[in-house]
DNA sequence: TCAGAATGATTTTTT
DNA sequence: ATCATTCTGA
């Protein structure tokens, strides 16, 4: 049943054959609990270690080898653990060589991590697994092999969005059309999402084509294929797109990966796209007898598929039994993580999701001594960062670690209050998943400067830095060498020798490309004989960059020549310029330091996969969370994706669960008043508490988390204030004429929760907001400042004087006359 | 060509 | 409010 080398002759990485190991007893039929644990442990004696200590589920996930198979996985159930598990069992059991398993993940993290528990588990006697990565780092792998197929050369380049977005932007330019009217940025996004979705230029909808650039929509596209082919450039949608073509064109070859792909495994199931479902069903379909049976195993949950608004389609996982016949599934459902509080108000929460495909979580833990999900209210947001440092800070006394505790957020404003109060308490947090050191603008340029001296075709590193640090070579001049490179089909940097010995350009920026265009020449020779890390520190010496930022007297200055220090230290690991050059394109990762105990923050999408003893989440309010965004822009489907969302949070929490919601939010700099987040009122009140606050105001209200709310609600979505501007607007007629936004809304009706509307469906709100009833002089109450004049009035924001507070900028809503 | 001023857009994030 | 990008005038 193994392919030896001679099946498969183009592959050079094959791994040597390794010893089957004995196949393990067949275990099949267990009921559940530890007496089925005992009974299976007893049943096969013989049972390799890596076995023992699984679940009868995941022990039938790991040994269900043959055939298609869907491991819905909770959270916590132990998921990448049966992964790694399964991978091993193929492997020891000798069905496969480590390069015979198709394993992909989402992203880096999660694919080294497999790497390193599948060592661990098989002794780290299994160098490498060729075929263990991303989707995007296979799809690299593939196209530098069979580049050529499709147009390219195998060392071709991988464009980061910053790449992109200036290249679009150049393309726009060059239709002739007004780059304001048609962001460059939006058009990027489009083109995104036509490759998530398989969508080559001839197949976009004709609605979609038009859509963009005057109907030029599709021309666009076609031609930015064109120009990337012209670069030797891919995009990272060009990563899956590209190898589906390959193998649609070139069915000889897709066989051969056919043969060599014994075993595929998906992790994240739930959240491949259509692209990547494309190039799956392509590996995974079997035509022929000898294409070797179909065994794919996909693990996933459909209640964590968080990720729709960039293109996953949940529909995967939900039809993969349709897909994939005689599909086996297999539910893990037995929670190692949590308690059964959690369990229970994250299990009812989710219940209010259709279209699932229904797992309910439980645990074996029976502590009757477990906190509930704490519901807590505030104020405003300060309190909210007040109160949860306060109980952070009495976690610590109590000798918890700030390791073990989390504060996940919706939107990743929220996260500076909480850093602005931990700094003022000095409490140790760390902030993951902000901007990644390789998309800093110093590592950039740097990078643009390696690039060229590596590739030099690659015009948009060159445009990048032709006049980083300032040379005198501006618009004008880098115009001028585009023009002519286009003229005559060659890279730029070869327009611009060639432009050296015209006058095309003044002598000023004439001298100054000479110079810049002899370095790259002179660089480019070292490239053979100069340690790598060496040429980077000439290169970044010699062309000033670090000179520049010497010389920049800004704050960040000295933290950007760090980095930029930090940079050439992680060229170490790598061979070659060019080596460094292809991990950094794909494996965009900052370190963080590990060592120190620190609270996390994060938002809620980059938490999905980790687990805390204690986790806050703040901002359950309508609003931002569900996000309004979503509901406007996804309606119902938005709204469950919201809800999976916050799924995700509570189930994030091995212990502790504080969920916070607030009454006044400041967001864009006004004061909004906010109501709770119609998730509190789905949990089940029986796993959960309402906190205590010392800050009350007034009693709850019909929802138990609704306070008499003594303010008319407010919005801050863009439509509800161009409504609230065109209102203003139109106060002088009397509303007659208003120029009609209709606004729609999802959720409460016009009388608050009372009114709450079905959920999910767009409801019209009546409005029947008056004009502002203040003018220039009044003297106000606000709750939170106290006494003030009102200092200006622009449609209903209020400039006002407050008498303690200063002045500040806030809704009308929020003040009453004095 | 560059610096300061106006403009605008601010959910979530990977590769 | 805040940040990034783009525009305008020197």
């Amino acid at each position: 049943m193994i392919h030896g080398h001679d099946d498969i002759p183009f592959f050079d990485d094959d791994d040597e054959p390794r010893k089957p190991a004995p196949r393990s007893g067949e275990t099949s039929g267990q009921t559940g609990g530890l007496a089925a644990r005992a009974m299976a442990a007893r049943r096969a004696p013989e049972a390799p270690d890596y076995l023992t200590g699984l679940n009868p589920e995941q022990r039938d996930a790991v040994e269900t080898i043959e055939g298609p198979l869907l491991v819905l996985a909770g959270a916590g159930t132990g998921k990448t653990r049966v992964l790694t598990t399964r991978i091993a069992h193929i492997l020891a059991s000798g069905r496969a060589y480590p390069s015979q398993i198709l394993a992909v993940t989402f992203t880096n993290k999660a694919a080294r991590e497999m790497k390193e528990r599948i060592g661990i588990l098989v002794g780290g006697a299994v160098e490498g697994m060729p075929w263990l990565g991303t989707f995007h780092s296979i799809g690299v792998k593939l196209l530098r092999r069979h580049a050529e197929l499709i147009g390219l050369r195998s060392d071709f380049t991988i464009l980061d969005t910053d790449d992109v977005i200036r290249l679009i932007k150049q393309l726009i330019q060059a239709e002739g059309l007004d780059d304001k009217r048609w962001p460059a940025r939006q058009f990027s996004s489009m083109i995104d999402g036509w490759k998530n979705k398989g969508l080559t230029p001839e197949l976009i909808p004709e609605g979609d084509a038009r859509a963009f650039a005057n109907g030029k929509g599709r021309e666009l596209y076609k031609a930015y294929q064109d120009r990337l082919k012209t670069l030797n450039a891919c995009d990272f949608g060009d990563l899956l797109l590209h190898p589906i073509q390959l193998f649609r064109e070139n069915p000889d070859i897709l066989k051969e990966y056919h043969r060599r792909f014994r075993y595929i495994l998906v992790d994240e199931y739930q959240d491949t796209n259509t692209a990547q479902y494309m190039w799956l069903r392509l590996l995974a379909q079997r035509p022929g007898e000898d294409d070797g049976p179909l065994n794919i195993c996909c693990v996933g949950d459909d209640d964590q598929s968080i990720y729709g608004w960039r293109g996953a389609e949940v529909d995967n996982i939900l039809r993969f039994e349709k897909d994939f016949r005689g599909a086996k599934v297999v539910r893990l459902e037995r929670n190692y993580r949590s308690t059964a509080h959690i369990l229970g108000a994250a299990g009812k929460l989710i219940e209010h999701n259709d279209g699932r495909l229904g797992k309910t979580l439980f645990t074996e833990r029976a502590e009757p001594d477990d906190d509930k999900v704490q519901v807590h209210a505030a104020w405003d947001s300060e309190e909210e960062a007040r109160a949860i440092g306060e109980e952070i800070e009495q976690l610590q006394r109590r000798g918890e670690l700030l390791n073990d505790m989390a504060i996940l957020v919706r939107a990743s404003f929220q996260m500076r209050e909480f850093e602005d109060r931990f700094v003022t308490l000095g409490l140790n947090y760390r902030v993951i998943g902000g901007p990644r050191f390789y998309e800093r603008l110093e590592i950039r340029d740097a990078m643009a400067f390696f690039r060229l001296t590596c590739q030099p075709a690659d015009d948009l590193a060159l445009e990048r830095i032709i006049n980083t640090p300032k040379r005198g070579l501006g618009d004008a001049s880098v115009r001028k060498i585009h023009d002519y490179a286009r003229a005559r089909d060659i890279p730029m940097l070869a327009a611009a020798r060639e432009m050296i010995d015209t006058d095309e350009l003044k002598p000023k920026p004439r001298k100054a490309l000479f110079d810049v265009v002899t370095q790259f020449t002179r660089w480019q020779e070292l490239l053979e004989t100069t340690p790598h890390t060496e040429l980077a520190e000439i290169i970044l010496e010699e062309s000033g960059y670090t000179e520049m930022w010497q010389n920049d007297r800004s704050a960040e200055a000295p933290g950007r020549l760090e980095n930029l220090k930090e940079l050439i230290r992680s060229m170490d690991g790598f061979e070659s310029m060019r080596g460094f050059l292809e991990h950094v394109s794909l494996v965009m990762d900052a370190d963080q330091n590990e060592e120190m105990d620190a609270v996390s923050i994060m938002t809620l999408h980059s938490a999905k996969g980790l687990e805390f003893k204690t986790v806050f989440l703040p901002g359950w309010e309508e609003g931002l969370f569900p996000h309004q965004r979503a509901l406007d822009e996804s309606g119902r489907a938005g709204l469950e994706e919201e809800r999976r969302l916050a799924y995700v949070g509570l189930t994030r929490a091995k212990r502790n669960c504080h969920i916070w919601f607030v009454s006044n939010r400041r967001i864009h700099g006004l004061w909004q008043s906010t109501m709770p987040s119609r998730f509190l009122d789905e949990l089940p009140e029986d796993h959960v508490e309402v906190g205590e606050t010392e800050v009350s105001y007034g009693g709850y209200g019909q929802s138990r988390f609704d306070r008499a709310a003594p303010f008319s609600n407010t919005y801050a979505t863009p439509g509800w204030k161009r409504a609230q501007e065109n209102r203003t607007d139109a106060t002088r007629d009397n509303w007659g004429t208003r120029s009609g936004h209709a606004v729609e809304r999802i959720g409460y009706g016009e009388s608050g929760p009372r009114g709450r509307m079905i959920e999910g469906e767009l409801v019209a709100r009546s409005s029947e907001e008056t004009a502002s009833r203040f003018s220039v002089g009044d003297r106000v109450f606000h709750l939170k400042f106290g006494n003030g004049n009102i200092a200006a009035i622009e449609g209903n924001k209020l400039t006002i004087d407050f008498d303690k507070a200063g002045q500040k900028r806030v809704l009308d809503g929020f003040v009453t006359p004095a």
